[in-house]
RNA sequence: GGGUAGGUGGCCGAGCGGUUAAAGGCGACAGACUGUAAAUCUGUUCUCAGUAGAGUACGGAGGUUCAAAUCCUUCCCUACCCA
């Protein structure tokens, strides 16, 4: 049985960007509930992207309404795209991955989504399964469907093109692709960040083309990065991991801008309204300490994806090391082939805690390195290793390093 | 096919024969401070070397010059205009 349909508009609605069309979205709910039959919800994911973040939890957590009110999900792993290369246009370098590779990736996804997701009305599929098969002449059908105005719309595309940058003309392709695989599939819905607004509206054009009935896309709020304004992502390094570790996740939540507390809580920790509202009020009228906001974001976020006791360890950690400037519980170890009183510099660069003898000079002239609680200053210094002894390099890296016996 | 403007350090972007390891910004790192890995302020930011020493570097390859990122040749790449 499913919820009314008011119900899950209202559930569906809740923190959507834009739904499009809406009365369309009602109407496909209302045809399921009278035939009984679940709407098929479409994700595309990029398989060369296989690390996903907090932002992309922002539309899973989307797709797991809809999938507890009912509704079949579809992951497409977009294999045979990421063969191809990269759509954005930024890195241009990027190497086309190899089947086996996506294969993979897609896998690993998977995996990661599952985090959010739970198993049933769950499936994955790779687009490879339909889009290799595509001869010249059905690609060449398919492009003769959109036209480049049509294309232009898209304002990056239209950002790019003004100001000079190239275009490949297999971009163009991309989200031709992309909508074939709503067509093979049938979705009903599509989601996607609202940065994919324009891609999923394509699937609607080109499935209406093929006579499939055309779906119905759902966008939602692109999460900033940790950095606040660039929105999240891997390569610029302001992304929360769903696999971080609790430690690791905690503190970047940490690291977040005052200014992003808010938008944490609400896309990230996936607070009630009601109580979003509160610590909304409680944070502007100074009731509500925006460290005390931070740190119960930074736990709920962990909450979710460790559970509760590693979000309770998490933060005791953090306060252990930051707050009362202490050693953290669990200290790597690592032990090198250096004869024992060595120099710090050797010692430093050889375990990786910087990439060069000029970054290891740099660290220690700027006071950022300490062993065993005492600073180093001279970058001539000969450090006994012999025993295991404690390397802090800046505040938040720490290393226990000893020498082996040769 | 013809013409024009370009390709500079992680990114953006100055420089257009020596004083340029290359202004400035962003990012990153470190220190101080603090409410935290917020904010702010200060410093650092190619590599190697016991410090003012050396080696690499301005799309690629050659060349001119005592001396080039800066001039010439050629090749590759990008955008725009014309056909």
């Amino acid at each position: 049985m499913f919820p009314s349909l008011n119900e899950q508009m209202d559930i569906i609605r809740l923190n959507a960007s834009e739904i499009i069309p809406e009365e369309e979205l009602a109407k496909k709910i209302e045809r399921s509930i009278t035939t009984n039959k679940p709407l098929t919800i479409k994700l595309g994911c990029d398989p060369s992207r296989p690390d996903l973040h907090i932002g992309h939890a922002v539309v899973l957590r989307k797709m797991r309404d809809f999938q507890q009110l009912g509704h079949n999900l579809t992951l497409i792993v977009g294999d045979f795209t990421g063969m191809i290369g990269d759509p954005t246009g930024k890195s241009k370098t990027r190497p086309p991955l190899t089947i086996e590779e996506t294969q993979k990736n897609g896998q690993s996804y998977f995996e990661q989504a599952l985090k959010v997701l739970s198993e049933e009305r769950l499936t994955m599929v790779f687009n490879s399964e339909w889009l290799s098969k595509m001869t010249f002449q059905d690609v060449i059908g398919l492009s003769a469907k959109f036209t480049v105005a049509q294309m232009l719309e898209r304002d990056d595309f239209t950002k790019r093109y003004k100001s000079g940058e190239p275009i490949s003309i297999h971009e163009f392709l991309y989200p031709l692709a992309q909508a074939m695989d709503s067509v093979a599939i049938k979705s009903d819905v599509e989601l996607g960040g609202t940065d994919q607004k324009f891609n999923l509206l394509v699937g609607r054009e080109i499935q209406r083309a093929y006579g499939v009935e055309p779906q119905c896309i759902l966008t939602m709020p692109i999460l900033e990065g940790t950095d606040g304004v660039e929105k999240m992502s891997k390569s610029l390094d302001n992304y929360i991991g769903l696999s971080d570790s609790p430690r690791e996740m905690f503190g970047r939540v940490m690291s977040i801008p005052d200014t992003m507390i808010v938008r944490y809580m609400k896309y990230g920790a996936w607070y009630s309204e009601q109580i979003l509202a509160e610590k909304e009020n409680g944070l502007r009228n100074g009731s509500v300490h925006p460290r005390n906001a931070k740190v119960e974001t930074a736990m709920k976020i962990v909450e979710i994806y460790h559970g509760s006791e590693a979000a309770q360890s998490a933060f005791e950690e953090f306060e252990r090391i930051f707050v009362k400037k202490d050693i953290p519980d669990e200290i790597e170890q690592m032990s090198m082939d250096l004869a024992s009183p060595a120099h710090v510099i050797d010692i430093i660069t050889m375990a990786g805690i910087v990439t060069s003898k000029s970054e290891a000079k740099r660290l220690i002239q700027q006071g950022g390195l300490s062993v065993d609680n005492e600073r180093i200053s001279d970058i001539n210094e000969m450090i006994d290793i012999s025993t295991r002894r404690l390397f802090k390099a800046g505040k938040r890296k720490f290393l226990y390093i000893t020498a082996n016996n040769i």
